[in-house]
RNA sequence: UCCUCGGUAGCUCAAUUGGCUGAGCAAGCGGCUGUUAACCGCAAGGUUGGAGGUUCGAGUCCUCCCCGAGGAGCCA
């Protein structure tokens, strides 16, 4: 049967044609289900749960916008409706049209409100639906992420995904920063140390880009302060909770910036971020049972500690034999020279009630491009943001090399190939000036902000190690 | 790449020292007018990841392989 009216807006819709004999009510979303309360509306989605107490059936139904319990009793509809709502698949999808009533009972998102039923349609029969109301091993529903998606947490991800990166955008959109997109095929490693993936570019090698700072810097010279949103690629081995093969990053990069302006942007970005997402996506938060508490502190400005410094903590605490979750080891101490293992992160992290920027770090440890401190030429002009809760480095950030033959002599000395970085260097040529940008990993960010111990829960069809389907 | 743990019904798990593979849920059938992952009853569901070996006998022990999970290193 032809129903003219499907996928007509709110808006819309009364102007739809009617093909039923009896009247059709509006179609609405169930997130603005409180604005209809003891009016007739129809629905259109998928059962999602059903419970049923013989002549008395609990549909619960969901839209994309929320979740309501729709119920039917026997004489309110026909008996081969009632019978054939009983038999009603999982995840079949339907159209429902009944009475909004206010009931305290109800389950749902936003809940309180259940939909008594006057009429409806299936318009597909589910076949049986592998993921139910039950546990499952995180390989079936990984192997089923496509259906998995439709569950309430995953639902409730997507949303607050897509509001971090919208307030990521609006931010820098508001504040004189111009999106230039940046290649994802590039001819070399733009930062020379981690491992690449390769493709075919018709005969020549070509590779994923792992950033598009490069690029920004040159972007920059043009438009002042720019920023790229996009994938990059990762191909190392790695298999942690924090790790994807492929995950989006936000880069901005500003012109006549040095290091200590950049923390200032930065910590009003993060801020701006925690903030306007705690705002527009209380329930989903509620829903994934967020602890916001953590997350209303997150408000500029965020304290800083020198690597020197850190290290000196760290030290002292792995004297007193301190122990750092998720297992509860004891923090292994550190040579001034090494790299933050994730217990020390996680440690540093802890000591503070909001993001910390730890800077300065030994250039030995960092990318060939970050400026050498003045009169400290062991440590760089570089600054990492430190998530609280145990979530790890969000933002790498740092001044970037403004003197030509500075840059030459570290690219040398990194073994790079000056021919691959000579339009790089270039910009160091004609009218060079000190700059300074940083990367923001959009997945550790919504992991954090949702309070979720696997980053594989923050996109849609995470790509890791071992995992490239679906 | 390395370390640790795991793979038994569609799903989540159990199976004593090596001794007839067993539950719950889902799916099927029947019942139930306020259920919240409902409940009650009936019936059904198995090449125990794969190959080889030890043994009277292997889900269980041994070897190799495959797949997955957590962690390390590296990073956002």
């Amino acid at each position: 049967m032809k129903r003219p009216h499907l996928g007509k807006s709110e808006r819309d819709v009364k102007n739809a044609p009617r093909t039923r004999s009896t009247p059709l009510a509006d179609i609405i979303r169930i997130e603005h289900i409180a604005r209809y309360d003891g009016q007739p509306v129809t629905l259109q989605g998928w059962l999602q749960l059903k419970t049923g107490k013989g002549k008395l059936q609990f549909l619960r139904v969901r839209d994309g916008t929320g979740v309501i319990q729709a119920v039917i009793f026997q004489g309110s509809v026909t008996p081969e409706l009632l019978e054939a709502a009983k038999r009603l698949p999982l995840e079949s999808s339907l159209v429902v049209t009944g009475v909004v009533k206010a009931d305290p009972r109800a389950p749902g998102i936003p809940g309180g409100y259940e939909l008594g039923v006057t009429d409806l349609q299936v318009v597909q029969e589910s076949a049986e639906y592998p993921i139910g109301p039950k546990e499952h091993g995180v390989e079936f529903l990984m192997d089923n992420r496509h259906l998995w998606l439709r569950s309430n947490r995953q639902w409730a991800i997507l949303r607050v995904r897509a509001t971090i990166i919208k307030a990521m955008r609006d931010w820098l959109d508001d504040n004189g920063f111009i999106l230039v997109d940046t290649p994802i095929l590039t001819p070399s490693a733009a930062e020379g140390t981690t491992t690449l993936f390769q493709t075919d570019f018709h005969g020549e090698p070509a590779f994923l880009a792992q950033t598009g700072q490069l690029y920004n810097e040159a972007n920059i010279f043009a438009v002042g302060k720019t920023y790229c949103f996009g994938p990059t690629f990762r191909a190392e081995k790695s298999k942690t909770r924090r790790h994807l093969q492929e995950f989006w990053m936000v880069e901005p990069e500003i012109a006549f910036c040095k290091l200590e302006d950049l923390l200032e942007i930065e910590e009003q970005y993060v801020s701006y971020i925690v903030q306007i997402t705690l705002a527009e996506r209380a329930n989903e938060l509620k829903l994934l049972e967020r602890d916001t508490t953590a997350l209303a502190k997150v408000i500029a400005p965020f304290p800083r500690i020198s690597y020197d410094d850190a290290v000196a903590m760290i030290n002292a605490a792995a004297a007193r034999g301190v122990t750092v979750p998720p297992n509860d080891e004891p923090l292994p101490a550190i040579a001034w020279g090494d790299d933050f293992g994730a217990p020390a992160e996680t440690f540093v992290a802890s000591q503070f009630d909001r993001p910390v920027f730890v800077h300065h770090y030994p250039s030995a440890i960092k990318a060939f491009y970050m400026e050498p401190e003045p009169g400290r030429a062991e440590v760089c002009r570089s600054a990492d943001l430190l998530a609280p809760e145990g979530y790890g480095e969000i933002i790498g950030g740092s001044e970037r090399m403004s003197d030509p033959d500075v840059l030459l002599a570290a690219i040398d000395r990194h073994g790079l190939p000056r021919q691959a970085y000579a339009w790089y260097i270039d910009l160091r040529r004609y009218g060079s000036a000190p700059h300074s940008g940083f990367g923001l990993g959009v997945e550790r960010t919504v992991a954090w902000i949702c309070g979720l111990d696997h980053i594989r829960e923050t996109i849609a069809f995470p790509r890791m190690l071992n995992r490239l389907n679906p």
